[in-house]
DNA sequence: CTGAAAGCGCTAACAC
DNA sequence: GTGTTAGCGCTTTCAG
């Protein structure tokens, strides 16, 4: 039923390895036979196997990009970049999604292992040792955290984090929250530490709950927490958990940014979609996905070239930030009115 | 550098073969040899080669599910529930993204397809007949469209935008405008013809706006159309492109839904995301993911099995949805109290 | 420029 | 129960 190379060549009448090259070679080859081998194989609706071609050149021309959840809004834009990146280079992407599991991570990686030239993990859950020990098997790029000897692209959510604090203290809040992430997340110890750090610096008062799942659930289980810590300003690991909070607290009356404000990270579709519109760390996630497309592309070929790609990130003022308590304008001032915000 | 079936056959001192058994049929080799090879293949680190594997069993034991967009939120949930189905069933699922582009698409089949063992078309924007010519390359199950002699799933949204018209008119509603889809599109042809259909037999008037992308964009692009034709409803192709037209009318003013009333299909969390709540068609995704997947791998076992699943969807009444300049509770008036709506 | 032969990593009859 | 042999679909020396 598949047709194969063998068939191409019975019907134009040469030698299998002379189909293989108009494949592979094409210039190699007579241009007259070139051109008859073509129509035999339109003809026969043949295409090669890469499955096939690659037990030989021990290159399958695709890619891995294993992420913790797909449903979370921080990939896509991440996915989609690092695809029409790769698609570009004739290279195509296997997408998984991992359910925030460690050894499903695993699994995933081992399995697709041996079918793609190489994998992005992403926000890996995984320990560095592991990570290292899987790198034996398959080039991986990590991304979303520096891994030693390990190619990785990074982004500063130390920064973001620390611009974060900066600003609510800027509006004149000094006991802040911050909702931590998940366990075993290298971006969750940046945050809480370049967080840590600028508060101290600032002499702001930084409480942190956590664990947390990065989920919406997550930031509204914080609740109770939250309010009972008596804070004003929340910095929350991701827009989703920011988001759950921001819901919870509305379910409870409290309303943002007047009696608390919120900051998110990541800067995603849903920052706009809520109610007070976000204020967040914008991250570059396109950039992130091509930047290690290209990391995992080149280190085939220069295996020595591991690189730590860091790349910048902002923060976003929307509305879901406003004067604390002591605000340079007075208590329940304003330093900027909302674009949209829920009127006083 | 990688380890192959043969250095644990020389390892452990017996033929490949008897390394190949311990792995794809364990009960055929004795005990003791088999601890043997396991224990020399687990210290060299052996991993059986899937795609070698594959060559000649022709099973490959991964599936490739194709969307036209990731980043549309009405995917996620389909590709978590199909991976974690799969992966109960010792497969792996391969997520690809189109772009909403039909050349794509025939791309990643043809590329696709002897890397998998079957493929997920998910909502394709290609020709039924081009489908039907893919099909002879690689078992195909369709979703979001039934393509005549190939097995599919599809969720009912005739019934669902038949319910969605129903529900406006039932509001007080007249003057109703349908935002189509893209064009290629099954699900939009199927709500073009029910929405007619039932606003016909209702006495409404239904304006046909379209196609148009189906995203947040093409939504707001058809603020001017919408106000212009007067309508006091407008039902959407899908959640994404309801959002955008709702953000298009706050800009501009119009309150929804006293002013107009918008529903949109799909329940997407966005729906829960938007201001007011969206009034929408709720289409069971998750089942969906599932159920082709469950057809993908009975398919495999008797090929003359071809059927169609259609999923039933529901209509979930949030707060974009209110009474229309017909309503019986009067004009103005209002059969239910919105959970959360704006006051007016 | 093209054919012949070997072999990628693995499984599947078939013997022993 | 295990070794032998062939071969999946393809590329790649090496001759000619």
């Amino acid at each position: 039923m598949p047709v194969t190379i063998r068939d191409v060549a019975r019907v134009t009448g040469v030698h299998v390895s002379t189909v293989s090259r108009t494949f592979s070679a094409p210039h190699q080859v007579n241009a007259e036979t070139r051109h008859r081998v073509l129509a035999a194989a339109e003809e026969l609706g043949y295409r090669p196997n890469r499955a096939a071609r690659a037990l030989i050149t021990g290159r399958t021309h695709n890619i891995g990009l294993i992420v913790a959840d797909i449903a979370n809004p921080f990939f896509p834009p991440l996915i989609k970049a690092a695809e029409s990146h790769a698609r570009g280079r004739d290279y195509h992407v296997f997408v998984a999604d991992t359910n925030e599991d460690a050894s499903v991570e695993e699994e995933l990686v081992l399995a697709l292992a041996k079918q793609v030239d190489g994998i992005l993990l992403c926000s890996p859950r995984m320990s560095n040792a592991q990570i290292e020990k899987l790198s034996r098997d398959v080039p991986l790029v990590i991304v979303n955290r520096p891994v030693p000897g390990l190619p990785a692209v990074v982004m500063d959510v130390g920064q973001g984090a620390r611009l974060a604090v900066e600003h609510l203290v800027a509006l004149g809040h000094h006991d802040i929250a911050l909702l931590g992430g998940p366990r075993g997340s290298w971006t969750n110890r940046e945050i809480r530490k370049s967080a840590t750090l600028a508060a101290r610096s600032l002499g702001a008062e930084l409480t942190i709950f956590g664990p947390n799942p990065p989920t919406e659930d997550g930031g509204a289980a914080q609740l109770d927490a939250v309010l009972q810590a008596g804070v004003t300003a929340v910095l929350a690991y991701n827009d989703l958990m920011a988001v759950g909070l921001i819901d919870a607290l509305d379910h409870h009356g409290v309303k943002v940014p007047d009696q608390i404000s919120i900051v998110g990270i990541d800067d995603t579709a849903l920052s706009r979609r809520t109610r007070p519109t976000l204020t967040t760390v914008a991250t570059p996630t396109a950039a992130a996905g091509r930047a290690a497309v290209d990391m995992l592309l080149q280190h085939g070929d220069d295996r020595r070239t591991t690189a730590l790609v860091t790349l910048q990130t902002e923060l976003v003022i929307r509305d879901s930030s406003g004067p604390g308590p002591h605000s340079p304008a007075g208590p329940g001032g304003r330093l900027q009115p909302p674009h949209d915000g829920v009127a006083s």
